[in-house]
Parts: structure tokens; C-alpha cells; sequence
DNA sequence: GCCCACCTGTCA
DNA sequence: TGACAGGTGGGC
């Protein structure tokens, strides 16, 4: 489900929330979707910051205790002053000494917590391979260009869902991307020109920048931590928009599928 | 690289 | 009944 707009929504609506709050139970339904740790260590320790990694968040907690939660396809992390009752698919619950608690709730239990030492962060396979994001004060064309060298016999498409190339995307945004950039989905990584690669790096950090403001897309699972739904859905040029005209050209918007993805463009403006 | 598994829900 | 869903990791 929730791609870096996404996930960052969630940050900046927990953030207030839950910092200075200290959990005095937890409760576990589910222990699959616990991938290390045991969360019972965090027991009356502070929540200091909330970070986030591509798509990862990090809560930090007193003690160099971190908690990293990957939301996946539909996992949420939200904030309830009032107990009671739980939504659907709740697998963990941080309740707090002030009141209020954090839910941990994914229907299809892809999501997953990791409970490490911050010096254990390095560890986290997924985490420690991402490359920089768009908005990275590091990320340049150079940055992007030598990471899809890697990739030359690819479509651009599949490499740019691939979070050692950039962190970040996925199947919604990579299409917005590729489409503010003129760029069809299926050319060949290697194909790209120096000046295509350079417009990417461009309107990437653009349009995330973009869909934090408008709070991230919400198609059918996503909210944030106050369970509000993001309206970036409003402001999409190509994705799920198949059969409507390009709002550039008026072309009719095609689907078709890239690297096992659902994938939309304007065969107009983005060209084989 | 591509395909599948991981899960549940929804919709044609 | 089957295809599909915003992600990732493991198998070949
Ligand atoms: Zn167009």
C-alpha cells in the first residue's frame, strides 16, 4: 500500500501523538508479524523521535531501542484515544501510560516489526541495502544514473521499483514519475540518454515533495495515524487512469504490465 | 531477470 | 471462480 508519501504522512501524524508517550502493555495477537525482538522490552521506556527510511519507519525509543515498522500492501499504524474496540486484523497494541494506544493493524499480515538496538539497524536486510531517496540531500542525476547502470537490459519501470536503485517509489509513483518525465515505462535502462536520466532525477523529488503535501494517495487501505485518508489520489495523471484522456494530450491512457505490475501511461507522450 | 509466495478481501 | 491489489524476498 503505502509508498514514501504515504509513509511519511503517517510520520508527521504520529509524531505529535506519540512522542514522550511510554507504553505500560503490550499486547501481541499475531506473532508473525513480529520479525524480532521482543516487544515487551520496550515496557515503560519514552518514545524520543519518529524517523523514516524509504519506506520504513523507525520510532525510537529511551535506551537505543529501535522499533521499525514496514506497512507493506495494507498494514496501518494508527492512534486511538479511545479504546475498544480494536479495528479488523489488529495483530499488536501499544498501550500507553497516558492513555490512548498504537495499533499495529494489516489485513493481509504482510507488514512487519523489527525491535533492534539502534546499533542493530544495519542488520535489517531491507533497510540497510536502500539507496538515497529523491528528496536526500545526496540524491543527484549522477547518484540515480550510476545506480541504473546496474540494470542496462531492464525496462526502466521494474528498476525504478527496485529500492537499491532509488528508495521510495512504487507502482503508483514510478508511473507519475515516468509520465512527468516522458519517459515509456518499457524502454530498456540502457537506452536512456544521459538528459532523460537527468529530467528523472528531476521530477522525482517534485512529485514526492508534491504528494506529501496533498498527504499521500489513498485508493482503498491507506490512512494515516488519525486514520484520515491522503487526497494525492485527486492530483494522479496516469495511474489507475486507464481509457481517460492524457490530461497533456488528450490521448487515451493505456494499461498494460511491466515486471509483473499494473503499469499506465499516455502512448503519446510517452513514446517507445 | 522472472515467477512465486506471503495473505485477505473485493470485484468482474 | 479467478484475477488482482499500493511490497518484498527467495527460488531458479
Ligand atoms: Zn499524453
Amino acid at each position: 500500500m503505502p509508498e514514501l508519501p504515504e509513509v511519511e504522512t503517517v510520520r508527521r501524524s504520529l509524531l505529535p501523538l506519540i512522542v514522550g508517550q511510554k507504553p505500560r502493555r503490550i499486547e501481541i495477537f499475531n506473532e508473525s508479524v513480529v520479525a524480532c525482538g521482543d516487544l515487551a522490552d520496550l515496557l515503560g521506556l519514552e518514545i524520543m523521535d519518529i524517523g523514516r527510511r524509504g519506506k520504513y519507519l523507525i520510532i525510537y525509543f529511551e535506551k537505543e531501542l529501535t522499533l521499525v515498522v514496514h506497512l507493506r500492501m495494507t498494514g496501518r499504524l494508527l492512534w486511538r484515544e479511545q479504546p475498544l474496540p480494536l479495528p479488523k486484523h489488529s495483530h499488536v497494541v501499544f498501550r500507553m501510560e497516558q492513555g490512548g494506544e498504537l495499533v499495529f493493524a494489516d489485513v493481509r499480515r504482510f507488514g512487519r516489526l523489527w525491535l533492534v538496538p539502534q546499533s542493530g539497524l544495519k542488520e535489517i536486510s531491507g533497510l540497510c541495502k536502500l539507496a538515497l531517496e529523491p528528496l536526500d540531500e545526496g540524491f543527484s542525476s549522477e547518484n540515480l544514473q550510476q545506480n541504473l547502470q546496474r540494470h542496462k537490459k531492464a525496462p526502466i519501470k521494474a528498476v525504478l521499483l527496485d529500492q537499491t536503485v532509488v528508495a521510495g517509489l512504487g507502482n503508483i509513483y514510478v508511473d507519475e514519475v515516468l509520465f512527468a518525465a516522458k519517459l515509456n515505462p518499457m524502454r530498456l535502462t540502457g537506452n536512456l540518454t544521459e538528459s532523460e536520466i537527468a529530467v528523472l532525477a528531476e521530477v522525482m523529488p517534485q512529485i514526492l515533495a508534491y504528494a506529501i503535501e496533498k498527504r499521500g494517495t489513498t485508493f482503498r487501505d491507506y490512512v494515516d495515524g488519525n486514520n484520515q485518508s491522503g487526497t494525492y489520489q485527486d492530483f494522479l495523471k496516469v495511474f489507475h487512469k486507464e481509457g481517460e484522456k492524457c490530461s497533456v494530450c488528450g490521448t487515451v491512457i493505456l494499461k498494460t504490465k511491466v515486471g509483473g505490475r499494473s503499469t499506465f501511461y499516455c502512448p503519446n507522450c510517452q513514446p517507445k
